[in-house]
DNA sequence: TTTAAAGTTGAACGGTTGTTCAACTGTTCG
DNA sequence: CGAACAGTTGAACAACCGTTCAACTTTAAA
């Protein structure tokens, strides 16, 4: 996740005292901020958003996962974890299978909204 | 951005070959699911989130930027330029000034959403 | 034209992170 | 029990990426 931390070093003269003073009064909380960019940096991974096309028209285990994607059982178990602690997907196991599918329908209708954000844009 | 390269190595039987099947039948196309990941990757960093709501309020200058966010404007000024690259923002010089906004409303709804998504979950 | 400030850019350093590999746990079946 | 398969996990390597630094361009004012 981010380091959020920073300085408070800045190389300039503030130019519009108002403005900066504006931001700073009306701008959103810095937490919310960061915790954004940090549900962002979940889904910015190519492999974790093909894992989550998938599981969101169908149920699959860790296998049948590793077969579409065409990649180890390993490298897809590791980034099922990343999904599974940003509460993206839920899991569950019968037998000797663990099946995944996306946490709910909020998790759904984000991945949803940005699959048609990506096709209306030029 | 993400190299959209992966192998076709899978370490295991297909356990559920019907699934895997439908799976490849129904889901997204792989190109709109790798835009996907980049477009997310772009604001999965916590000092280009902090611009975008920075701006989601106000019109500022680098400078002032630089000096809201506490960073160097050589640091502000590369983040910029992938927010431009990606489409996220928009500039108008000013005489000595360069003033950036979000690029359009679209953007803005984007952003908003994430900020109610992130104070809405627990 | 010279000076100063705003902003951009390229190279390089250092931290982050995804995949690989090997070892491990857990479950089923003979 | 013990073999086989599904899945997880930790360490390590390599690639990626954000910041720093220095040099540069651009604009305004003197």
């Amino acid at each position: 996740m981010n380091i959020h931390l920073h300085s408070e070093m800045c190389d300039c003269d503030v130019v519009h005292a108002d403005v900066v003073a504006h931001v700073k009064e009306v701008m959103e909380d810095t937490e919310v901020v960061y915790a954004l960019s940090d549900f962002f940096k979940v889904m910015s991974d190519s492999t974790r958003m093909r894992i989550m096309a998938v599981l969101d028209n169908d149920e699959l285990c860790v296998c049948d996962l590793a077969e579409v994607l065409g990649m180890t059982k390993s490298a897809v178990s590791h980034q099922l974890k990343v999904l599974k602690d940003a509460q993206l997907v839920k899991f569950r196991r019968e037998g000797k299978n663990v099946f995944y599918t996306l946490k709910d329908d909020h998790v759904k209708t984000i991945l949803e909204t940005g699959i048609e954000h990506i096709k209306e844009r030029d």
